[in-house]
DNA sequence: GTTAGGG
DNA sequence: CCCTAAC
């Protein structure tokens, strides 16, 4: 495994991960984690350790203007601005992926945020913090994310004079945020646990927050430490081995700010199962059928459009409060604050997410792999995918959240009745796998070109940012974790609502989620439209070279065999689909048709015009005659059958 | 998996 | 280009 660093958790044991924020004084910083609990585990990567980056992602928007030079060796970004070139640079480097995992261990450490974002007390809670951390400082490169493994109770207390920006909302005045306090909202109206007290297997994350204070302050100095008041809890969640739901897979998450993404996987992919592969679903597969990938003994099939990059939180927002039970209720009846806002003052809203589920992943191996290949075939996958550059989409009452800088109020995210969720999404840096070249292990992106551009992960080919710059802000990188531990709870296949089909999940999640008890389900009420998970490909005008041989395609077979004029001029075009020809017909005829004026983009000439309508007419005439024939046909049946008769 | 069309 | 219904 690539992935070194890996804090077990429980697979119950829902890990805080405390993500440091900072960039800026990665060295002062101080970062806390609890104990690894089990290294047994590391295999696997927790879910939540997205969220542990989600949350590292806000905090680290407050700092990213005062980013740190830290960030230098990879990224060279300033400022947290994923800057495209920068991005390429990345992928176009086809480094070793080994050693590549320190590294970006330490760009996470310099860029992460505290996970504890997630919880954020105001600093004002002096009772929190307590003076025996249990966690020394970390190293620089661990700083990043750790998670607390197995420690409960733990409140974190950002007091970060930056504020915080998450994806759809931004507090800013983060010092004064308390995510637990019992005023917390409760979003979604699902599942909340309350800490200790609800604590079941299952729980896969309120319960471990329970004895223990993170604290995370984040002052001028910007440093963050936790505090442990004990551990207990995390004994004593220990799940049973055979729990396959709560598996947690761990991950590396880790925010750099785009830029080192690919490493990670990288690590991944260097171990090479030589048969393993991973494949991204795409559309049309068949018309990538030549794709090499296809012939391998194991796919990993990723399908970005559905969603697949989506990963699902099944939680939404439910209010928690640090304290062990009372308060919560209380919180939920009520007080919840509309407030909340730029200036949240003593209305902190409360996220607890519970499980994230990833993006279908379909993993195929053969017969004869061991649970131990298939393991780890899982956790390349899964691992890969994260790595792959992640960002987070934010979506209220299903609609995705674009507008970064609204507030939550303004998002409607202050309304307990809200159904909030979270997405993961392919990051525009997802390259990683292209970047391993030596592992075919792990398809996704490398084929992705091939396979569809359509997928999230775009293709190293033609690197887009579709994201708008506040979305920039809070992409993830997994690759190289840092070292949250969430854990990742699948969501449950069938309770949840999701818009998955369960029949498309193979992948891990479900598995897991069946695990995963019901309190831990969430559905999300809606179903995120696919149009807002998906990533649309990217935009490839037709040439005027292409539009000739379509044209000359169409004039040989007719239109209406699409397929076959794919195969005809368009055979090594694979991002040109059957569709995509058809519908290039459809607007050169309409090209064709009006005047020159109102044709925009390159322009055609006249003469493939000309074609073009000549071809339509001619064909469509055929096609009339072969209906003709066929009504022809018909009657002649039908008057010979009724005159039998 | 392909087609055909609407969006 | 995307999404789907209909084959």
């Amino acid at each position: 495994m690539v992935v070194k660093r890996k804090l077990s958790c429980g697979s119950n044991v829902f890990d805080f991960p405390s993500i440091p924020k900072a960039p800026r004084s990665s060295l002062r910083r101080k970062v806390s984690s609890s104990k690894l609990a089990d290294d047994k585990d590391n295999s696997q990567i927790c879910a939540i350790d997205l969220l542990a980056s989600l949350a590292g992602k806000l905090l680290e928007e407050s700092e990213s203007s005062s980013t740190s030079t830290t960030y230098a060796n990879h990224d060279h970004l300033g400022g947290g601005v994923i800057k495209q070139e920068v991005l390429e640079d990345v992928y176009n480097n086809n480094k070793p992926c080994k050693s590549e995992f320190s590294d970006h261990v330490n760009l996470a450490s310099k860029s992460t945020s505290s996970v504890t974002c997630l919880q954020v007390s105001s600093v004002d809670n002096d009772g929190i913090l307590e003076q025996t951390p249990v966690f020394s400082d970390c190293k620089k490169e661990e700083c990043g994310l750790k998670s607390l493994v197995g420690t409960e109770e733990e409140t974190c207390v950002v007091n970060e004079a930056g504020g915080f920006v998450a994806d759809g909302f931004s507090l800013k005045d983060p010092s004064q945020l308390r995510l637990q306090s019992p005023e917390s909202v409760h979003l979604d109206g699902d599942v909340k646990l309350a800490p200790c007290t609800d604590r079941v297997l299952d729980d896969s994350f309120e319960g471990y927050v329970n004895h223990s204070k993170l604290v995370c302050r984040d002052d001028d100095d910007n440093y963050c430490k936790y505090y442990k008041f004990s551990d207990n809890c995390k004994k004593s969640y220990r799940p049973p081995p055979s729990r396959v739901g709560n598996r947690r897979i761990k991950k590396c998450v880790m925010k750099n700010y785009g830029r080192g993404v690919s490493k990670l996987k990288c690590s991944e992919d260097t171990r090479t199962d030589g048969h393993l592969k991973a494949l991204y679903r795409k559309r049309k597969l068949p018309y990538y059928g030549y794709n090499p990938w296809k012939r391998e003994t194991v796919h990993r099939k990723r399908r970005l459009s559905d969603k697949g990059l989506v990963v699902n939180y099944d939680g939404g927002l439910s209010s928690e409060s640090v304290s062990n039970s009372p308060l919560k209720r209380e919180s939920e009846d009520g007080i919840l604050s509309s407030e909340i806002g730029l200036h949240l003052k003593d209305s902190p809203v409360k996220f607890s997410i519970k499980s994230l589920r990833i993006p279908e992943l379909v993993i195929e191996v053969p017969e004869t792999a061991t649970v131990g290949l298939l393991k780890r075939t899982v956790k390349e996958a899964v691992t890969a995918l994260l790595g792959g550059g992640i960002r987070i989409g934010v979506l209220v009452q299903g609609k995705k959240v674009r507008d970064d800088s609204s507030t939550l109020s303004q998002t409607g995210l202050s309304c307990r009745d809200n159904n909030l969720g979270f997405t993961l999404e392919p990051g525009p840096e997802t390259l990683p796998v292209p970047l391993c070249s030596e592992t075919p292990v792990v398809s996704m992106p490398t084929d992705s070109t091939d396979l569809s551009e359509r997928s999230a992960a775009s293709p190293a080919l033609d690197i887009v940012i579709p994201l708008p710059p506040q979305d920039a802000d809070l992409l993830i990188n997994s690759g190289k974790s840092v070292e949250t531990n969430h854990e990742l709870v699948p969501y449950q296949s069938d309770i949840s609502a999701d818009e998955q089909p369960s029949s498309d999940s193979r992948a891990l999640v479900p598995v897991s989620a069946l695990e995963s008890g019901p309190l831990a389900i969430v559905p999300l009420n809606e179903k995120p439209k696919r149009t807002e998970l998906s990533q649309r490909r990217t935009r490839r005008p037709f040439s005027v070279t292409e539009v000739e041989a379509l044209v000359q395609a169409v004039e040989e077979v007719g239109t209406g065999r699409w397929r076959d004029v794919k195969l005809r001029s368009f055979e090594n075009a694979s991002h040109r689909t059957y569709v995509d020809l058809k519908d290039k017909w459809k607007t050169l005829v309409h090209t064709a048709s009006i005047s020159p004026q109102q044709r925009r983009g390159e322009p055609v000439p006249q003469e493939l015009l000309d074609r073009v309508l000549a071809a339509h007419r001619h064909w469509s005439e055929h096609q009339m005659k072969q209906n003709g024939k066929l009504q022809v046909a018909t009657t002649m049946v039908v008057v010979q059958s009724g005159s039998s008769m």
